[in-house]
DNA sequence: TTGTCTGCAAACACTTTGCACTTTT
DNA sequence: AAAAGTGCAAAGTGTTTGCAGACAA
């Protein structure tokens, strides 16, 4: 019988902070370390939720400082971020969707057609699976995307609410 | 050890063809069955690959008749199939990739970021996790979507070539 | 005849890019 | 000073929509 992990997903130890690896691999790569940077991983870092380049711009817009990035430097800054293995970015109804990748463990989500919640999940069979197909078709996984979607526990009541979005 | 079905995922008895089940959907939906929806059918039958939109319109273009759809159209028919249960929709690196998901078995995709290939698996296995998985979280699952993203045995020798898309 | 479909052109949402100017190093 | 980054506006992409005329029932 297939095991899953806890509902909350804990920390991992690393070595170094999301901040300075970040600054660590734009040194590496001869980037430099902006305002605009350092903001953006600042604010990335707050929130423990999956977002979207859209609400990463208006939190930053937010902001008390007024300081802010614009549209297309939070763009440059999110696939930035997903070089350097801080953040994981996958694609939910047309929009791209990121969610922390650094320092937390593996994990795969359902995703609720209802309230577009993601809830995360791990399974240590899972993944003994997907090794075992990629051997069989001699192929080198480098990652994977799974989402189940379906209804979850409160939209399963509250049904008749609202017209479900059927893009997954 | 888990195991994995075929490489060849077989055709499965079904009452009714594929045009013909079409043409109940249409007609359960007071919709008309016009020149345009049965010559994209027929063309969607025709190939048996995984395709796009654009390439099933280049396709409609290039039949020999002449006669051929416009682009809306081919969209607006696309998501009748898949509401049909015609076909299955997924999105691969931004665009919707279709493939026929009437009298096939379930199955999931091996997808080379090399060559682009898709590659279907299907494992009894995982579907006993995703179903395990779902109950704990007392999530009613509708379907799911997994793709193993890598490098194909042909993609894993030919490396150098070209730069590997990352989008998934 | 009636109401659906089609095709066109235009609109869309999200994301990327060209370029002159600003900043970091 | 040199090189990289930023913001703006504009261009892309893939997909959807409003609407007038065309067509299936």
């Amino acid at each position: 019988m297939p095991t899953t992990s806890d509902f909350s997903l804990g920390k991992v130890d690393v070595a170094l902070t999301p901040r300075e690896r970040f600054e660590e691999f734009l040194q590496a790569r001869g980037k430099r370390i902006t305002r605009q940077r350092r903001m953006i991983v600042e604010h990335v870092c707050a929130r423990h939720e999956h977002f979207d380049a859209e609400q990463l711009l208006a939190d930053l817009r937010g902001t008390p400082d007024g300081a802010s990035a614009s549209r297309p430097t939070v763009y440059r800054t999110l696939t930035e971020l997903v070089e350097a293995g801080l953040l994981r970015k996958m694609v939910l109804g047309g929009r791209a969707v990121y969610e922390h990748d650094y320092g937390y463990p593996q994990h795969d989500h359902l995703h609720c057609t209802g309230c577009q919640t993601l809830i995360e999940f791990s399974s240590a069979d899972l993944g003994k699976i997907l090794d075992a197909v990629a051997a069989l078709h001699q192929f080198r996984a480098q990652g994977h995307r799974l989402i189940i979607s379906g209804l979850c526990m409160n939209c399963r009541s509250n049904r008749s609410r609202s017209r479900h979005q059927d893009r997954i």
